[in-house]
DNA sequence: TCTGGGGTCCTAGGACCC
DNA sequence: TCTGGGGTCCTAGGACCC
């Protein structure tokens, strides 16, 4: 009776992102700080900031701030458009040095991943030295320096390349990852969010240590099904694998207005706008789909979906297009100024997949 | 602090079928 | 006539991730 091996799972976060790749980009701009993200347009920009460096931290810029704060909080900053199709490529090339390490492999974004590394070492001793190797790989290739965090599952890999920022390296054994948890804020784990953290604060749970030895009825009694995750989360367990393969679920597109309105006419011509541009998408990633959803949100930032699902599977601009009015004209009023519409495609059928089948 | 854009997953109610 | 239970799909909203 072999008993299971333990797995090693490797998760590696990459410093910084896109505000580091600019820096490589443009050594001019190196040791500023550099704020990737909307158009500040002089302090009266909408939208927020992507991502800055540390130079940037230093005046209390940080990701997800509306760029107008980073703008009053550090107006000499270098600011920076968001130029995906430059990230994509630096991003690819990484990952492919990162899948060359791993049994199992999962993408998460353009800059995180994790890897299954458990048949490649012996323990954790060599997963750190093998998380070393990676980490000197990706600087000597790229010049970009990355967090890594070792433990026996996703979440602890996950906790830990968060754990020391920048260029750290975190390994949790399976005995530590108790005391590792611990003393971290509920708001660590996975999925703990801004409005969870702020429920269980409430009950008096601060820490992974308080959640962990909670009861965890009244966790079920709460949370529902999320209760029992939270539970199992605290305690560090964690069974899920990595996930190699992905099926895409739905693509979106919406816009933020400059200016909030009222004017059907704008409205309906960035609607098609936006169907236009998934409809382009959808055609050159061979998908049909059944479901299109309407989004839109008005001034005050109340926002409403409303879609509709066809009997058939299409790729056809105009069905995209008549539907999405359709489905907008309930939102159309006078009297109520739209901030941002939206439209998404969902119930996807990869049409690759079905020739593949056929073949 | 006047809050982007691209996604995934979950929940809860209702329709509908057997 | 006032009634069950299981299953699936659709819809709207919300939490969360990068």
């Amino acid at each position: 009776m072999a008993k299971k091996r333990q797995r090693i799972i490797l998760h590696v976060d990459m410093d910084q992102f896109f505000a580091a790749v600019e820096e490589k980009e443009r050594p001019e701009i190196r040791g500023k700080p550099v704020v990737v993200g909307a158009d500040p347009k002089e302090g009266m920009g909408r939208g927020v900031v992507s991502t800055c460096n540390y130079e940037a931290r230093k005046y209390g810029v940080k990701s997800g701030i509306p760029i107008t704060r980073a703008w009053r909080l550090c107006p000499n900053a270098v600011y920076l458009p968001i130029n995906y199709s430059l990230y994509q490529k630096v991003s690819a090339r990484i990952m492919t040095i990162l899948r060359s390490y791993a049994d199992k492999f999962e993408r998460w974004g353009l800059d995180e991943a994790f890897l299954d590394v458990s048949s490649r070492v012996k323990n954790f001793r060599e997963a750190e030295k093998l998380a070393q190797k990676i980490k000197k790989q990706i600087y000597e290739k790229e010049g970009l320096t990355c967090s890594i965090g070792v433990g026996p599952n996703k979440l602890v890999a996950k906790i830990g390349s968060d754990f020391k920022k920048p260029d750290g390296l975190t390994v949790v054994r399976g005995e530590d990852v108790k005391a590792f948890l611990s003393l971290l804020r509920v708001s660590k784990l996975l999925w703990v969010g801004r409005k969870t953290e702020n429920k269980l604060n409430s009950m008096g749970i601060k820490t992974i240590g308080d959640l962990a030895s909670y009861d965890t009825s009244i966790l079920v009694e709460k949370f529902g099904a999320a209760g029992t995750q939270l539970y199992l989360s605290a305690q560090g367990i964690d069974n899920s694998e990595i996930q190699e393969r992905w099926t895409r679920k739905s693509m979106s597109r919406e816009i933020t207005f400059e200016e909030d309105t009222s004017d059907s006419n704008l409205i309906l011509e960035t609607l098609d706008a936006i169907s236009e541009d998934l409809h382009r998408e959808l055609t050159a990633s061979n998908f049909t789909f059944k479901t299109t959803t309407v989004k839109v949100r008005y001034a005050n930032f109340e926002t409403h979906t409303h879609g509709k699902t066809l009997l058939f599977f299409t790729d056809r601009l105009r069905d995209i297009q008549k539907i999405a009015r359709d489905l907008v004209q309930a939102y159309l009023r006078p009297d109520r100024k739209i901030r941002l519409i939206g439209v998404r495609l969902s119930n996807l059928f990869s049409t690759k997949k079905q020739m593949r089948l056929i073949d």
